[in-house]
DNA sequence: AGCTACCAAGCAAGCGCTTGGTTTGGCAAG
DNA sequence: CTTGCCAAACCAAGCGCTTGCTTGGTAGCT
């Protein structure tokens, strides 16, 4: 009965822990190289077992996906609401979204753009109208730092290269490095703001 | 008998044919997704005889991997000699990155970040070493950029970042927009250099 | 003759998922 | 305190299909 450790803003239910187990394995070797089979002697169950609660495997990984955007759009939420200028407001967003793709939810984050085409053309459809939720919270405080004139690319553009950016580091990031978060986010919002 | 546009810098033999279909389906469906029937499909031959031309579905992703660091890495270096500054050759290179990713071998480069952990070790670490040799030339023009003070922050994240910001550009980027290549060039420059 | 390119057929393994039945924990009636 | 009951959670077995790859043989060119 091995255990996995779990994921930030999903519960321990025998439904809660299967999804953490699920994303880790998502995250290791890929959606399609993961078997029901892996999954459930993960949490120490059978294979069948699975489909009591979800109905099939596509399913759990759109659960996993739902789980952490709805997580992690509430997070941006609270990162805006906590900055008192535009220029604030964009540090923490920084911060919250490395948080969320090198830390406590790093797994679901890496799954959620590496696995988006395993996702049927329905499911897709609606995984996709929580993210432009998420996106908008970026753009709206992106465009009120370019009205502003902080700096004059378009904003759009703009959060094309953050995604990027930040997107990026799960390939190269160690927590247990000289370089904190909080730098790095510094580091990443001069790019915006043109501090060299 | 389909017939799928070739990819830049892989010839049309009966294998270069294979390597160009494989890498278009790789990058729509994934390397998993994507069955020998599919590519034998695409070239218009029976799925057996593929085994003719390689020993292994997993030595096709190797081929195709190979060919294109090897075909980009050659860009790279004339970009490099084509500039005259450090700041020109760092142009110059994010310009020839571009290219390789939204433009003429863009389907090899998706591929190649997309399906890495689908390489066995020994592979992996082969295409590792190819890879090696193609960052260091960007890490070779960015460590004398930083030495000549463009930019202050350390010339290794600065890379991890521009890969990022480039390596994301084929899930946003049209071609047929106004915002060309080399404007886009520009404004990721300016990322390093610090206009905002 | 020999080489490259290919076909036709199929095997063994692994896959997602189904099925029918069993265990478990909680809870209210007697 | 016992008993009967139910739903949630799970097991054991395996079905039907797809997969990567093998095999033995052929066509055509040099």
């Amino acid at each position: 009965m091995p255990d996995t450790p779990a994921i930030h803003g999903i519960d321990n239910s025998p439904r809660g822990r299967l999804l953490s187990a699920a994303a880790h394995l998502f995250r290791d070797k890929g959606f399609d190289r993961t078997t029901v089979r892996d999954i459930a002697a993960a949490v120490g169950i059978q294979s069948g077992s699975i489909f009591h609660h979800f109905k099939s495997k596509e399913d759990i990984l759109f659960a996993v996906m739902e789980e952490v955007i709805r997580f992690n759009t509430e997070r941006l939420r609270q990162a805006v609401a906590e900055g008192t200028t535009p220029l604030e407001q964009l540090r923490n967003l920084v911060r919250a979204e490395l948080t969320a793709t090198v830390g406590d939810t790093r797994e679901a984050m890496v799954v959620m753009v590496a696995e988006w085409r395993c996702l049927g053309e329905a499911k897709q459809q609606e995984a996709l109208a929580l993210r432009e939720i998420y996106e908008q919270i970026w753009l709206d405080v992106l465009g009120r730092l370019h009205k502003a004139g902080a700096f004059h690319a378009d904003p759009f553009i703009m959060r094309r290269l953050l995604t990027g950016m930040i997107g990026w580091t799960p390939n190269w990031f160690s927590t247990n490095r000289r370089l904190s978060v909080e730098d790095l986010a510094d580091l990443i919002v001069d790019r915006v703001v043109g501090e060299a």
